[in-house]
DNA sequence: ACGCAGCCTGACTGACGGGTCAGTCAGGTG
DNA sequence: CACCTGACTGACCCGTCAGTCAGGCTGCGT
């Protein structure tokens, strides 16, 4: 029955084919929404064996939610790694904290699922604490390389301007996130982040965008 | 049977009273973890009498957010009113954001959870635009305020300083609600915030916070 | 060929909880 | 006093779902 299953494909549901169709479930329903046999049907297979790689539900989907916030960090990293200039550098981390429609937005929905869990489940801040102490890493490295090289001048300690950096982008990806037009959109973000970064550090505003248009 | 009924006494569970229950429930579970049944408990009543008032669970969820949500307006809007000094006004504003232990707190985890409703069912988007733009207008009057008076000196456009004000405050919010002791506490965030407005607004640093302590 | 082991299935179970409704009772009203 | 009304109760019904389990299938070792 079902569709040839001929040759020893690797057709076969691993652990890793059912986080992945557990995150594409939860970013169309949310976290509490998610059921076993949601999951199990995205993943083309039965309930028995989500049970059979994970103990309870909760595992999935707490698997599943750390699974999807460690992804972007590889992409991150690659991507600043490759180039040393710091203008560049702070431009492609302001354009990759936008959630721009598909994945970007995606993407941000894990992180606030995630910060919704840490809520009501104390158990789990450790988790949420080092996705972020790492996503500020990014935002005070690059911010010190620029000031020591010359190419920022900022106009607040290093500490201070990641902070608020920081501080800046999940207040604007939440509501944007969120959606709806009166509220901000994706472009008003990136307009909102590019300004305040270019006073914020002294450099230029068009010079910032042009590089960030080109990450 | 229970204290004296004498008199007309109002003392009946009404349809407040099983909000102000289901807010109580809420902070300490959460909205998904909320059952008929708790919210009944709490309020000193049966389950019946909950959907007596209010057709269905959902009703009851809801109609708790936003009744929550509302509250912090009133006393806001007194507090905004009674003097006219800008530098105290926003002082005032920006003390009023911070999550501190408490009543604070707790409004802040009635927001978030509006917001995580909001994630998953666009048509709550209205209710939390609603309230986004009644507190963002505070920032933008008193900014404004400020600036036609002189009594601010701005770096950047009204507009913008309030987007960046209000971002800010979620984006620190959000953090300082989530708890944690390697994150941000209250306390943090209120020196990035006050740290940032008088740097922003360009006033003087500790008088902005001696205004502050003060309200 | 045969059997075993590991992978997978999906019908089933039991708990849980939202919503219902027949009934109780206190406080009017004639 | 007889009757009514409407707030309130809580046992019950019933759908939903996490988790179980007995059985099948497949491929590998012998």
């Amino acid at each position: 029955m079902k569709g040839a299953t001929k040759a020893g494909a690797p057709a076969r549901p691993t652990a890793e084919a059912i986080l992945s169709a557990a995150c594409r479930v939860i970013v169309r329903r949310g976290v509490e929404a998610t059921r076993i046999a949601d999951i199990a049907r995205e993943a083309g297979t039965s309930t028995g064996t989500v049970h059979y790689y994970f103990e309870t539900k909760d595992d999935v989907l707490l698997a599943a939610l750390k699974w999807a916030n460690e992804r972007p960090y590889d992409r991150v990293e690659e991507l600043l790694g490759r180039e040393a200039d710091d203008l560049w550098r702070l431009a492609t981390l302001l354009e990759l904290s936008i959630p721009y429609p598909g994945p970007p937005r995606d993407e941000w929905v894990f992180v606030l699922e995630l910060w919704f869990q840490i809520l009501h489940r104390p158990e789990l801040r450790p988790a949420g604490e080092s996705f972020d102490s790492r996503w500020r890493g990014y935002f005070y490295d690059v911010v010190r390389s620029g000031a020591e090289s010359g190419a920022f001048h900022p106009t607040a300690p290093v500490e201070e301007v990641a902070d608020r950096l920081v501080a800046l982008v999940d207040g604007l990806g939440l509501k944007s996130v969120l959606g709806g037009e009166s509220w901000i959109t994706p472009e008003r973000m990136r307009e909102i982040l590019l300004r305040f970064a270019a006073d914020e550090l002294g450099v230029d505003h068009d010079e910032l965008a042009r590089r960030a248009r080109a990450g």
